[in-house]
DNA sequence: GATATTAACGCAACTTTGTTGCAATAATGG
DNA sequence: CCATTATTGCAACAAAGTTGCGTTAATATC
């Protein structure tokens, strides 16, 4: 069951890799930062906006300063632990799980509801693109960085086919 | 030579896919229009934001009002003439000329001086990706409609082995 | 060619999203 | 417990884009 409904559990152990980003970037276990991590943690494969986080945080009883949101997720991404992009259906950032292993998934959105998803099952193939990518600049004298994949479609909940009512 | 920096020479030929395009959406024949295009068709495979428009008109002697080329650009983009996407390194939208054929193209940012360009080098296995992304997405209920490749880096004019000058 | 219709334009005001300055607070190390 | 300094909250600011509305000028029709 993809793009579920129910809001995230509780914070959840964080797994090693990412504490150890935390500490090496000397980041403080704040409130806000363990409730912000349980947020992504609860759900690896999915993607926040400022807003989407900050409704879920308030949701769940947090009274955390827009502001501060903001720059927590910055910092965030500043040290490796989120991946920050831009949102191709609005002026907005949008924030995910950085990879931790080499896995390069594309980010599905559903242009319905406008929930995100990485979808772990093509990273295979994606890895591969990424590679013929990086050959085909390097042969141009340009120096490739960074690949970025997305789809965008309509999700399994809101294909009208499916009532699912 | 990629990523020339030449202004753009004068509006050109109108390509008759997007001549089709612009009188399928009643669109007028305006000083504006014209220009516009011939700002993009004189560089293919750039993108350009709005602002780098705005410029490139004025700097031609072309007074066209901000929010008109907001709009403009918003127009030739509904119609499927312009292609518009999200800029991954501000809040800004880009407007590139869309694909006529079935190619997609990826599209190259370079990370130094910002300019992008689309690598239609590359439009081979990545049309084989699209198509397999759209099978993997059908596998999960899901429903594949577009699909969008970009790639960040550093351009050849930016290569600090390569001093051009 | 004159006239009516309406897309396109220009201006000003507004909205949304994100950022900055600064004083107050609270983790962390000793 | 105390000092240090990352983090927070507030208010004010800034950039990019949007909306309302009266005016201008393509296009169609006579």
């Amino acid at each position: 069951m993809p793009l579920s409904t129910r809001p995230p559990k509780e914070p959840a152990l964080v797994p090693a890799e990412i504490q150890a980003r935390l500490e090496r970037a000397g980041l403080r276990r704040t409130l806000a930062t363990r409730a912000v991590l349980g947020l992504f943690l609860a759900n690896p494969q999915g993607t926040l906006s400022h807003a989407q986080a900050l409704a879920s945080l308030t949701a769940r009883g947090l009274d955390i300063n827009r502001v501060t949101l903001y720059r927590l997720l910055d910092r965030l991404a500043a040290c490796g632990v989120l991946q920050r992009h831009a949102n191709d259906d609005a002026r907005t950032w949008r924030y995910g799980l950085a990879d931790t292993d080499e896995g390069l998934a594309p980010r599905f959105e559903c242009d319905a509801c406008h929930r995100q998803f990485r979808l772990t099952e093509a990273s295979e193939p994606t890895r591969a693109v990424a590679s013929d990518l990086f050959r085909t600049l390097a042969s141009l004298g340009h120096q490739g960085q960074r690949v970025d994949l997305s789809i965008h479609g309509t999700c399994a909940n809101c294909v009208p086919q499916e009532p699912s009512a």
